[in-house]
RNA sequence: CUAGCUGGCCGGACGGCCGCUGCCGGGCGAACAGGCUUUGCGGCCACAAGCGCCCGGUGGAGGAAAGUCCGGGCUCCAGGGAUCGACGGUGGCGGCUAACGGCCGCCGGAGGCGACUCCAGGGAAAGUGCCACAGAGAACAGACCGCCUGAGCGGGGCAACCUGCAAGGGUAAGGGUGAAACGGUGCGGUAAGAGCGCACCGCGCGACCGGCAACGGAAGCGGCACGGCAAACCCCACCGGGAGCAAGACCAAAUAGGGGCGGCGCGGAUGGCUUGGGCAACCUCGUCAUCCAGGCAUGAUCCAGGCCGCCGCCCGGGUUGGUUGCUCGAGGCGCGGAGCGAUCCGCGUCCCAGAUGAAUGGCCGUCGCGGAGGGAAACCUCCAGACAGAACCCGGCUUACAGGCCAGCUGGCAAA
């Protein structure tokens, strides 16, 4: 019964590691970008095996209202779908685009599961592209 | 009924599933510590607080949380005194308040038929400055056209006189310019005019009266001047240390360039003598003389002071993470009383967000409200639902805002 209930979201908190999810592979949406990568052996703490996801959404998408609530829909959507499609030890980060604030819910979720599933498909190829740019 | 004015208030409601967070209660778990027992490993017992998980209960964004424009509380830093100056702010009077640049009441001015609204509303006879363009003249004013007078030179006439030109003088009533031209109207007066004189109006001064005051009224006096701008400098009165919860305090980790206390010494340069070392240049110990006396801490000055080097001991800074500050407060609500009111007093009652990559929600349904369309109606369909998210806390101001509610008052219409 405690496998039914989705798990509480850990969410990144540093500066440092939201940079470091940078380097990882990503996908593009119409209302957000995701972006993983898999924690280095160091980070990976005892208590934190869990996905870890952050939330990046820029002051150009609106006044703190606004941002707000794509954070709350975002971080809901991500509630839904955690169990099914995330990685334990994988860090995201989810940077929001403007339509995120009006979009349907369920187009959402779809967009978000996709997304997921394409960032753990191919993640050796655009690692090296993006590698050689820094 | 309608048009308006003022003040106050609200800022969708209910439900379902799934979450976040503070507090309270309960349960479970692990570690440490405690007691008993055992030679020991270990076993048993008990619960205060903390930690993790679970369950239940309960609280969880705003009237502006916003802009960060004022005023405070709180915290740290600086702060010896006096005087002067600088800078910034405020600006009718009285009151309220912890305080304010806020609020209330009153006064003055402006607007509105009215309810009522608006006003940085001290000083322009302390000084400096500006008042463009137009205009002749614009701040100790000014004769362009006019009007009046007119030396003199002409023309006509016997003469009285008529008439043309005209230097100069008088004149601010008329024209013209302008935002503004030494007050307006009338009568008298005059060569023409003019406060030159008079009446009324306006203006200035104003004994005295009323008011705590701002101010209001006003006998009488003055023939009329003293223009505007102080949101130009300025003058006057009053107020004002600085920085802000990333304040500040504590804990842990890893690394070195600060502080306190005690003792000793009392800056530098030059020269003389001197101790010790060196072949010597020179280095070194001490002392005397002369000269300069330095830097740091509010802007200046004055008075009174402090610190600077070496040794020993002790303690801590900056960075990262965590804890705290952190929400009970100039607090909300109700009743009663004082006051025109802002507000104050008394009693009762309530505890009402505390997050920190930052919670206070996500999705869905029903209803209600507003607009548009359809329909005879019940009703149906579509659209809209604002401004906006606490970050230490209060008191204000300002700005943004879909829609709606209540009370009082004013004008008009109708009825009684």
């Amino acid at each position: 019964m405690p496998a039914a209930r989705p798990p509480s979201l850990v969410s990144l908190k540093r500066r440092a590691e939201f940079l470091r999810v940078r380097g990882g592979s990503r996908c593009a949406t119409a209302s957000f970008v995701l972006e993983a990568k898999p924690r280095a052996q160091q980070d990976v703490s005892v208590a934190v095996r869990e996905a870890r996801f952050g939330f990046t959404v820029t002051k150009r998408l609106g006044k703190a209202v606004d941002r707000n609530r794509i954070k709350r829909r975002l971080r809901a959507a991500v509630r839904n779908v955690q169990m099914k499609h995330a990685r334990p030890g994988f860090d995201y980060v989810i940077v929001a685009r403007s339509p995120a604030l009006d979009t349907a819910y369920a187009t959402l979720l779809g967009d978000l599961e996709k997304a997921l599933e394409r960032v753990h498909e191919a993640p050796r190829e655009r690692r090296g592209a993006k590698g050689t740019t820094r």
